[in-house]
DNA sequence: TTGAAAGCGCTAACAG
DNA sequence: CTGTTAGCGCTTTCAA
């Protein structure tokens, strides 16, 4: 192969054995200062790697990777994150690595406390984890971190020092790009922000950023610009119909419409039965849903983040970490926000 | 790990050996078919998969991987697709895969066809190859096939049947969501195409089926628009300033501009010279200099087709199957159009 | 603290 | 045609 060092020559170059080699190479400790010191300098000297297939064959184990991610119903944002988990590549598995999925209840604080507690019990070698309760996220950290198990963010992250790395959008820049697709570089007149109602206020809105660079490019290209918003509830598929329904009558020169989840799909049934020439739709996340409207022409563009990619590559990074001892070349990734019209969905 | 079953336990319910059920396992020959017969029975019964780490191990080799591609300038497509060589995951390379580029004049078919007998000559495991000219891929490929080493294409294809995989944007396509990117979806009256002069056809022009896509785009969503053809010197900077000049000075009515090579950036002195406002310039491929006229707003959005994520998956792809012979789960892999515009690019 | 030795599952050379 | 055997480089007891 590559590299020609072995761990027989270190020990024959260090008049030490095999095992104590091992030893150090593996820190745990019964080695003398002495030995250890001459066994670094060697390792160093000859730039030893330790053969990954040996490893493997000998230890037998590979290693376990946990993901933690907010339980997705059918055609959910969450649910294709989910499907990244399938998308890792055959050589990380090659690699012995094996996933095992857990999941949390997105609107309960203390499911997501369970489940880190389950987490913790499964004892895994790495931890992909989307967070969304800001206190508990911490505190789950801190027992990783005392326990060593690296962990690395997808979808959003927490201040934390210690992550490994993060997969994840630029929320700001995502609004501020939505808004050009929205107004396509024009002024406009006015446009509607749907947003869904938040009963409880557990977890900070995860859209806010992406808002924040939304009215920031209006104000800097179309001061002029109106901007209201309206609440829907994502349950209450009637109640959505007559809101939008009121607003427009209320409303008739406002055209464009935006919505900063996933959810735009929601006004499917309302944008069918009110076609207007002209009219710009975006949302955001290629969800099935979504891209049917974007297919039949009800919604103009989605701006799409991967979730599925940002948990197979963070799978796959944590994999290298562990496996490879491999550190990923950037901590923070920021994927592409792809723009996606009738013309180039099909190929997603 | 997770399989269970190891050679050992296949030799002893087949009552051979260790050395003849690997004989059998890699098709060596050397067997008589009654053996032959027990052991695949066994195998298939027990579902047996070999162990990667181990068979690396004592296999010593690894595997190595030609990479066929036009030799690419600074700054170019081509170097940009060369890239994607150093882009393949630390988890492929650490199953054992080295990868060895050639490079061939993609004005020469003469260059390409010694090209071609070098790699025969390296005789690697497998090739990865962008093919230009028709006629001597052909003959190359049939040579790979004859040595029984399996190839992928990338960027562009040839008919035949017996590829591994091909990895590509949708030609066609390409070009219709580039005349929907350029004229923002609206009936206009006149566009203008820039090309590239070529002396000699040697090679079937590449961009012919992207630019069947637009003009159709254009025939269906707007009629009546005129559209103009000129053509350009790559190396004549000059020369192609005035050109678009004189055009200009022609047809002051005329907007938007569209090239269907990776050459836009071409246009952007004379582009900078002439600010008109709401023209729209569209062009292909994330190349340094594109991506800087699309910060300096000369150009308004460039669709990208990664040729380096192209040759790093096709290099994976090929690796998966030499190492662990796994077939890529689709032969044809279109990639996605992305949609560049400054307000994306940053994460791009 | 350290060394010796027995494999992990597979390959390949060699002897029959 | 087939069985035996000696490793590949590393991990992991078990003695010393």
């Amino acid at each position: 192969m590559e590299n020609k060092v072995t761990i027989n020559d270190i020990a024959r170059l260090t008049g030490l054995s095999k095992g104590t080699v091992d030893r150090v190479l593996h820190k745990r400790g019964e080695v003398s200062k002495k030995s250890y010191e001459k066994v670094m300098k060697v390792i160093e000297e000859l730039g030893y790697k330790p053969n990954v297939f040996a490893s493997l064959l000998a230890g037998g184990k590979g290693c376990q990777i946990a993901v933690v991610l907010p339980s997705g119903e059918k055609g959910s944002y969450w649910e294709l994150a989910e499907s990244g988990i399938a998308k890792v590549g055959a050589d990380v598995e090659a690699l012995g690595v094996r996933t095992q999925l857990f999941t949390y209840d997105q609107y309960k604080p203390e499911s997501f406390h369970q489940t880190c507690t389950e987490v913790l019990e499964a004892a895994p070698d790495g931890v992909v984890l989307a967070p969304l309760f800001k206190e508990e996220t911490s505190q789950f950290v801190l027992d990783l971190e005392e326990k060593g198990i690296p962990y690395v963010f997808v979808d959003s992250r927490l201040e934390s020092e210690h992550y490994l790395a993060y997969f994840g959008m630029p929320m700001y820049q995502s609004g501020y790009l939505c808004a050009d697709q929205l107004t396509g570089g024009f002024a406009i007149g006015s446009v509607l922000i749907v947003r869904v109602r938040r009963d409880k206020d557990q977890q900070a809105d995860p859209t806010k950023n992406r808002r924040a660079g939304f009215i920031d490019y209006m104000l800097e290209h179309s001061p002029e610009c109106s901007v209201s918003n309206i609440f829907i509830d994502p349950n209450d598929p009637e109640g959505t119909y007559n809101a939008l329904d009121s607003y427009f009558k209320a409303h008739p020169e406002t055209r464009h419409i935006v919505m900063f989840n996933s959810r735009i799909h929601l006004l499917v049934p309302w944008l069918a039965d009110h076609p207007v020439k002209g009219r710009r739709v975006v949302g955001f996340d290629n969800l099935p849903e979504n891209i049917a409207a974007l297919r039949r022409g009800v919604v103009t563009s989605l701006i799409g983040q991967r979730p599925d990619v940002q948990v197979s590559r963070a799978i796959e990074a944590l994999a290298e970490a562990i496996v490879l001892g491999q550190l990923p070349p950037q901590k923070d990734a920021f994927m592409h926000m792809d723009i996606l019209t009738r013309y180039n969905v099909d190929y997603y």
